[in-house]
DNA sequence: TGGTCTCTGGAACGCCGTTCCAGAGTCCGC
DNA sequence: GCGGACTCTGGAACGGCGTTCCAGAGACCA
């Protein structure tokens, strides 16, 4: 890898792993993920498929590297806070809202886990456990259910934002699922026809914070 | 839809839905997710991939027909038990151990959520969730906390079943993983590195179960 | 018996991830 | 200053995919 001190370029921007990732992230975010394709990729880049892939050994490990980009530079956000509470809260927010900006991260994060994006997670969510005192035998199960919590509401509530074609408005939406909820049979989805109104009404983020709180409240009770 | 009413059939067992959806439902658990292919589907129903195409719009209808039918199955061996406690973890473990057998359920929920699938998994829990006794302000929430927690563990537990291409043993692969977070830099990851004992000891289920307790836990507390 | 409607299944289309490879540009030993 | 080796490029090509098309087989009705 003696690239880097190479002193002149061919290119005006020579082809680098760190562009092929830039560049993906972004057709990701512009097109979708169908709209990530090595040949879209190659012409944004200005290029053919083939020189892309002397950088990156193929799409999966361009998706996880883009992933890993995101999330790196969402936690990187987060600085450290006086109390373990807050600073858990900031960082289940963060990345919700980084799963929520880029969907693709959410669907990656399912597919390929325990990859350089998660692992992050896991060790800012535990350095806090450790710090609200959780004894050393229950931090891994904290931890753990903190996580999991974390990335299967940011991966839903991203799967709902992918739901249709044309990206329809949050309000809309809701009212349409709401109604359809009100219209299931009585017999079968009792519980779910009840809380149609509570779907309208309801805030995702609200929503995920009182289930960290949730959380929270169960490691700190069973402490 | 006359079609069932019709005496005869053409064919010794006639194309239909329902046999397709089997058919796809098997493929997918000999050959994994890539193994669903309209070819293979039609070959292993001695047909042509366009005569599939008449009675199944495409393959993402194919993959939801699918994953509904499994959870399905799955969540109608659960009885109706006396604790609402009791109920709740049973549909927890039923929904987990369904996703473990059939990991592309799993990523199928996460990329169409609230689909006949996740709906009755979240009717069922509601209902349980109201018999636990919390106001109705606070069931959409509690059911939702829930829900997201047991398909996102689920998701990331059968994602990590299907990691390594020839299936491992499963105490191989989390001594192996054990041992890479071991060698972490202690700087970056102390809190991964001292844990890193704890996730080769620990069995996914009951650490699936204890979290369950935890929101379980939190309901009851902030009830 | 002829027409219509349901259903079949093979052929074909366009796009994808990926591989191949001729060659352009750069560096290094002599 | 020159020749070979090595890095990197990008267009062409391959096999496989989801999907569409359509000729026609079989069952039903007038």
């Amino acid at each position: 890898m003696a690239k880097a001190t190479r002193g002149s370029e061919r290119r005006e921007e020579a082809l680098s792993r760190e562009r092929i990732v830039d560049a993906a992230i972004e057709l990701l975010d512009d097109e979708g993920e169908n709209g990530l394709t090595f040949r879209a990729l190659a012409t944004r880049l200005a290029t053919g498929p083939g020189a892309i892939y002397w950088h990156i050994a193929n799409k999966s490990e361009l998706l996880v590297a883009a992933s890993d980009a995101v999330v790196a530079r969402a936690l990187g956000e987060v600085l450290a806070f006086a109390k373990p509470h807050e600073e858990i809260r900031r960082i289940a927010v963060v990345v919700f809202e980084a799963i929520d900006a880029h969907p693709w991260v959410g669907a990656q994060l399912s597919v390929a886990p325990w990859r350089t994006a998660m692992l992050q997670i896991f060790e800012r969510i535990g350095r806090q456990v450790q710090a609200l005192g959780v004894p050393g035998g229950a931090r891994f199960t904290a931890a753990s259910a903190l996580v999991s919590y974390i990335i299967g509401v940011s991966v839903q509530n991203a799967a709902n934002g992918r739901l249709l074609d044309p990206p329809v408005d949050r309000a809309d939406f809701l009212e349409t699922v709401s109604a359809q909820w009100k219209e299931l049979d009585a017999q079968e989805y009792p519980f779910t026809r009840n809380v149609a109104a509570q779907l309208r009404e309801h805030d995702d983020r609200a929503e995920f914070l009182a289930g960290i709180d949730l959380i929270l409240t169960g490691i700190t009770a069973s402490r």
